[in-house]
DNA sequence: ATTAGCACTCTCATAGGGAGAGTGCTAACA
DNA sequence: TGTTAGCACTCTCCCTATGAGAGTGCTAAT
């Protein structure tokens, strides 16, 4: 364990080295926090940190920087979290009245106001159940043998996809066909939905209920998500040449990050925070990945991530990430009635 | 008018320049395509043709590269198309049939495909009709008191918006409330739909007529797009320093390519290009952009764009433009059956 | 345990100095 | 009159060197 005055310079070191990104001297600990030992004493317990893994230097006679052992420590015992005063929070509560009430704009508007909060890519993934039911489903009539079905899951999702019908029905028949169609699969999973269709008697009936079974199942898959400051995260200089911030445009988009963000399955009221190579994928390697989630335990959850260079604003990050996840639960409940 | 030597010399000018991105010396042009002349004749003609405009030199003795009128004049006059050969074709038409048929996955995949056969970005945008009409709406009961307005539009889009309904109306009241409004409002547009809202008796009804007229409304405003491709773009020679890549990347979202691209009202057999400040937008005034429309006259339209370097492989992009243009118009018969 | 002092190391910015590429111009030539 | 050889001149780019500065690590004294 680090002794009190060994944390307390480590402390110093990283908050100092997320502010300028300069390796860290012991001269600018000491003047800069005036510490009552000289650099001389600094620099012994720099050394001692960096002999159990916290800190490295890039080159001899540099300054210090930390490790992701470093940051795993700072993050756990020693950094201040920077709160979000009241301030802050009404700003950013306003925002989301002043537009159209609905998920999908609250989303995209979380990314971005997120993104602004913290100066880095935030991304935000549309709340899905672990297993959705189909609240209704619909036939839209689009010409002889062909009709749009369109599919309101619970939570809140439409999928759709274009299905063949018979030649003869027109939209007074498909709208038959639906309600009785809903009236047996409403409220069910995909598995369920694909058990009843044996039970109904008409061909196209069975064929369409497997259609909706397909249908909902998609709806667990691919979350959408909403990336926003893709350019703050790169304007830093851990992104100071052209090659680093290509590697980085070429991860940061959906595709790519849906596999990062991995679902969770329940709102977390805290936030994880995975450090360099904590995170599974390789590119992440050099990144840090604050993520919460939203919604109900047992309903449709979503998720808040930042992701920034390891040198991040942890403080200032972490009540955020934190505080936009609860923000979301409580807009969610707010659709919800 | 150029003379016949001095357009071929341009023609040679920029074809080099855009294979190598590097000023073209007269040496240059005399040695890779044996011309018989002197390279100080050529250096005349250099002169003459940067006399008229059609390129200049960065410094006084470096070679020359393409000005805006060179770029233009060569592709109205000098450029080869660059055929699409059967196998090209048939490798693009093929990866279509291996995605499930479904408007949102093919203009993924042409924006995708595109962008990976030009090497630049590919931007697609959904069509639209410029005034579209409610095919069918739907209301599904959410809880007491609100539902979910999903209205289906005459070009395949849906919208959808959180509405307030009667306290007491659950699934089957809402059924008939839709089709009571279906009935009155289908295949209207927005404009129609909203003096069609007095003539219903019931308020609700009213109340959720006006909400429908909104919804239509809103179909035709921001079009979906899909953009591929900006890894390619920014690894080119023209993003060398972190600055000019950081200023794409700002402004290679969709929210700004929207206005960049500027709906089509009527698919264009042909690609207009848009050499530097051709464009209007100031950020585009080093890119040129090469874009198409697809859908059917007077129905649903889209387009089909590329955004690079004014440094651009014009002979191979424009036609791939173009034919990807047609693709989708035949996509679109075919998901009209 | 702490500190002053100092040698040593490494980076970074700057300047100098070719080498090389390419032009523009002039004068000779067909 | 159009073409060409020749050559001085210009500008970039890369390499080197060099010095300043920052910072450490170590030693010896407190």
């Amino acid at each position: 364990m680090l002794t009190q005055r060994r944390a307390d310079i480590l402390n110093l070191v990283v908050d100092e080295y997320i502010g300028t990104a300069a390796p860290v001297s012991s001269r600018a600990l000491v003047d800069r926090h005036n510490l009552d030992v000289s650099t001389a004493t600094v620099r012994n317990e720099l050394a001692a940190l960096e002999q159990e893994g916290y800190i490295t230097h890039p080159y001899t006679s540099a300054g210090r920087i930390p490790s992701n052992t470093g940051y795993r420590f700072y993050v756990e015992e020693l950094m201040a979290e920077e709160p979000i005063g009241a301030d802050e929070r009404r700003t950013i509560e306003h925002q989301f009245y002043q537009v159209a009430p609905g998920l999908d704009e609250w989303l995209q508007l979380a990314a971005s106001v997120l993104a602004a909060a913290v100066g880095n890519v935030a991304v935000v993934a549309r709340p899905q159940r672990p297993v959705p039911h189909l609240r209704q489903a619909q036939l839209v009539h689009l010409r002889p043998g062909a009709a749009l079905l369109v599919g309101v899951l619970d939570d809140g999702s439409i999928q759709e996809r274009i299905v063949a019908v018979p030649e003869d029905e027109g939209q007074p028949e498909l709208l038959a066909r639906a309600s009785r169609l809903n009236d047996r699969l409403s409220l069910s999973d995909s598995e369920r939905i694909r058990t009843i269709a044996p039970q109904f008697e008409d061909d196209d009936d069975r064929r369409l209920t497997l259609e909706i079974a397909d249908l909902v199942a998609e709806g667990a898959s691919a979350a959408q998500l909403f990336i926003e400051g893709i350019r703050a995260a790169l304007a830093q200089p851990e992104f100071s040449t052209t090659d680093r911030m290509l590697d980085a445009v070429e991860h940061l988009e959906a595709y790519e990050l849906r596999g990062a963000l991995r679902p969770p399955h329940s709102p977390d009221p805290g936030a994880r925070v995975l450090i360099g190579d904590e995170n599974e994928r390789s590119w992440l390697h050099d990144w840090t990945m604050v993520i919460s989630a939203f919604g109900e335990p047992g309903g449709a959850v979503g998720s808040v991530a930042v992701l920034g260079p390891t040198r991040m604003h942890y403080g200032h990050t972490i009540p955020r990430v934190r505080y936009f996840a609860r923000l979301m639960t409580d807009l969610l409940h707010e659709l919800d009635g």
